[in-house]
DNA sequence: ACCTGAACACCGTTCAAGT
DNA sequence: ACCTGAACACCGTTCAAGT
């Protein structure tokens, strides 16, 4: 709650600008993004980098905070306009398109969804559980999702899906048929067996 | 079908030495461990690494060779005892597990799912397509897998599962669970909703 | 024919020196 | 209080020199 000392203006400076370097840097070579470079394309030291991201994670973690909470926001306003289930599935779309599209995501939720989460239980990874845990509630109260899943399996689960998709065309073409095979299942829903 | 010229024997030695090693090593760093390392721990100079195996994905392929044939013929065992459909499950569940445990193994099987594959068309890859592909056509023709899924979307969604499974908890714990979800679906099977 | 290991380029991370 | 950049450790890859 406490206002935070501000910094100073060099600081500042630096600051957004290594954080707008770094989007443009994952977006372009993914995760393992060269810091070096970085460093070096914002014009400051590397030191400078360490400074103010003492991790990659946390470099991360701000360059794509405002997408999360967009992503959070997204979840209320599907849930407006759908019905429970449909939210909940065409969410998980655009979270796994985003997964693909700014390949950085996919690295920093991946701890947002694992048991333990001690170190995990970062800002942003509350947010998407939160934004997932209403979605999923809301279905399994409509009757659409099992109600033996929890939030975090479906979390997982989108991860995969978003895997097996970038797997296939290394963009995130099949990700709505995969989504469509897990809500329904690999089994066929009625049993015409036989020739 | 030419019998490839046999190799010296010092050179036979060293390239053995290089994959024992290099199977330990995958298995303890993952897919990314120390070439270096590997050469140094096979007592041999980092030059006859890169002379055996020019890439890291032909190390990758040599180590794992024998466990991706091993899986195949699983297949087909587990085809001779069960149901196509229940094989189809437990190979899915057996080819997940290798990849969690055998960490080297998913980035080698990753670009054997791609679309184009152009590059990727590998001994090992055609392999596992084609173990996937006799047990997917069984469990159609019995009527226990939607008619609309190809061998190639069945191996890229096992990918998934086994990522959305090590996300959970670091090992394999959630496999079998995520791969009776994707069969059944996250849709409830019997349609009754409501309080 | 094959092996060795020095050499080069690159990256992450730390920290003494600067302002 | 913050920044810089040299320094160190580490890794991948190549290649001239050796046997």
């Amino acid at each position: 709650m406490a206002q935070v000392r501000p910094m100073r203006a060099d600081a500042r400076r630096n600051y957004e600008r290594l954080l707008r370097v770094a989007v443009e840097a994952f977006a372009e070579h993914g995760e393992g993004a060269s810091l070096d470079d970085i460093a070096k394309r914002a014009g400051v030291g590397s030191g400078t980098l360490y400074r103010h991201f003492p991790t990659r994670h946390a470099l991360l973690e701000a360059a794509y905070l405002d997408r999360i909470e967009a992503l959070a926001a997204r979840a209320d306003a599907l849930a407006a306009e759908l019905p429970p289930g449909e939210a909940l599935l065409e969410w998980l779309h655009e979270l796994g398109t985003g997964m693909i599209r700014m390949r950085g995501l996919r690295a920093l939720l991946g701890p947002a969804v694992t048991e333990g989460g001690s170190a995990a239980a970062t800002a942003c990874g509350d947010c998407v559980r939160n934004a997932a845990g209403r979605l999923v509630r809301a279905a399994q109260e409509e009757g659409t999702l099992r109600p033996d899943v929890e939030p975090m399996d479906v979390l997982r689960l989108a991860h995969g899906v978003a895997t097996a998709s970038e797997l296939a065309d290394g963009q995130g073409r099949h990700i709505r048929r995969y989504l469509a095979l897990l809500t329904e299942g690999l089994r066929p829903r009625d049993a015409d067996a036989g020739s």
